[in-house]
DNA sequence: GATACGTGGGG
DNA sequence: TCCCCAAGTAT
């Protein structure tokens, strides 16, 4: 009788995405281009939510040679809802460098794609895999939770010596043949099947040798606990100049950097944050006396780092506001322009 | 044991 | 409501 030869790791991943893949956009092509827009879009950001993205800014961009030679405003414009616009910045930059420095060939080998702004490990190894069939294991959410689940492999996620265990043991992993397919096969078990909370063991290729799975417990991976977060406050000032707004580009080294929002004033509590604090600072600030609050709504809004009180003042009158700091635009115009999230739902209803 | 960077959805 | 998480990277 002949021995059964046992199947490898990947070999069992890559019979089951052959089976199981989802049908995605992005899966079409091995664009190298395409395939590195997708990635960008999905980190850090579930499929339903980058798809429409991914498919719009392929029909505006469909070459690099678009993106190159875009403004970086109307990037962030189609860029807009979809968070971490520095993604959108990089991509950018990157764009240009390639087609103005590298004769418009876009990178083939990780240790060269690692090198482009906005792309890591994840990336270059995701594009030299999928596209150029280089041996590189992709190590993202999925990945570690599968691998971390498979193998009881207790080390934090986050933590460095966790990186580097999780990278050595992928990249011993990752299948020599079709090392794009394993990636992918992989992402796609860990969003589908193995997920964080009640996974579907009973659909998984892995179920009968997976460590976690033989003592029924699913609280890996381990990750190391981040500080709290801090509150701050903001106060938007809405000032209408006969129709018109005074809008300001955003500094690059806060949130939201290079987005456009409204002048505004900020307090670091909320015994701070009173009517009769902003009114001081707003005199001060317009040398106007006679200003009045005509209506002032205000919102809670989390972001992952920080959470934010926010408050859109309006103000009653022309308001003549002499600096060189702001903007003035037509509500046309302000449309047109990138802002973050809050200011594009209240400005849609202005 | 670094921390900041968005937004949306699940439990 | 709140917390976790999602195809990570830059500093």
């Amino acid at each position: 009788m002949l021995k059964k030869k046992k199947i490898k790791f990947s070999e069992i991943i890559i019979n089951w995405y052959n089976k199981n893949k989802r049908k995605l956009p992005w899966r079409k092509t091995k664009d190298p281009y395409k395939i590195w827009v997708s990635e960008i879009i999905l980190q850090q950001t579930r499929i339903s939510q980058g798809t429409s993205y991914y498919l719009n800014f392929i029909e505006k961009y469909p070459k690099i040679e678009n993106l190159a030679t875009e403004k970086e405003d109307n990037i962030l414009k189609i860029w807009q809802g979809l968070g971490y616009y520095s993604r959108a910045i990089n991509m950018h930059k990157t764009a240009k460098f390639i087609f103005n420095e590298k004769k418009n060939i876009f990178p083939k080998k990780y240790n060269d794609l690692i090198k482009l702004k906005g792309v890591g490990p994840y990336t270059a190894a995701a594009v030299s895999s999928i596209c150029f069939k280089e041996k590189r294991a992709v190590l993202d959410g999925n990945v570690l939770r599968i691998l971390s689940r498979y193998f009881k492999i207790n080390d934090p996620i986050n933590s460095n010596f966790g990186i580097k265990k999780f990278t050595k043991l992928s990249n011993k992993l990752v299948s020599e043949s079709e090392p794009g397919n394993y990636n992918q096969g992989m992402m796609d078990l860990g969003s589908t099947i193995c997920k964080p909370k009640n996974p579907l063991c009973d659909l998984c290729p892995l179920n009968i040798s997976c460590e976690s799975k033989k003592e029924e417990k699913f609280n890996l991976p381990n990750k190391l606990k981040l500080k709290k977060n801090k509150t701050r406050y903001l106060v938007y000032l809405i000032m209408k100049h006969y129709g018109k707004y005074y809008v300001k580009k955003r500094l690059s080294n806060d949130i939201w950097g290079n987005l456009y929002d409204f002048p505004h004033i900020e307090f670091k509590n909320s015994k701070e944050n009173t009517d009769k604090n902003i009114l001081i600072k707003l005199k001060n600030m317009l040398k106007n006396k006679d200003i009045v609050i005509n209506q002032k709504v205000s919102i809670n809004y989390k972001l992952t780092h920080q959470n934010l009180n926010i408050s859109f003042v309006t103000l009653t009158g022309n308001i003549v506001f002499k600096s060189k700091k702001f903007e003035i635009v037509s509500k046309n115009k302000l449309m047109s322009l990138p802002v973050p999230k809050p200011i594009e739902n209240f400005i849609s209803n202005i």
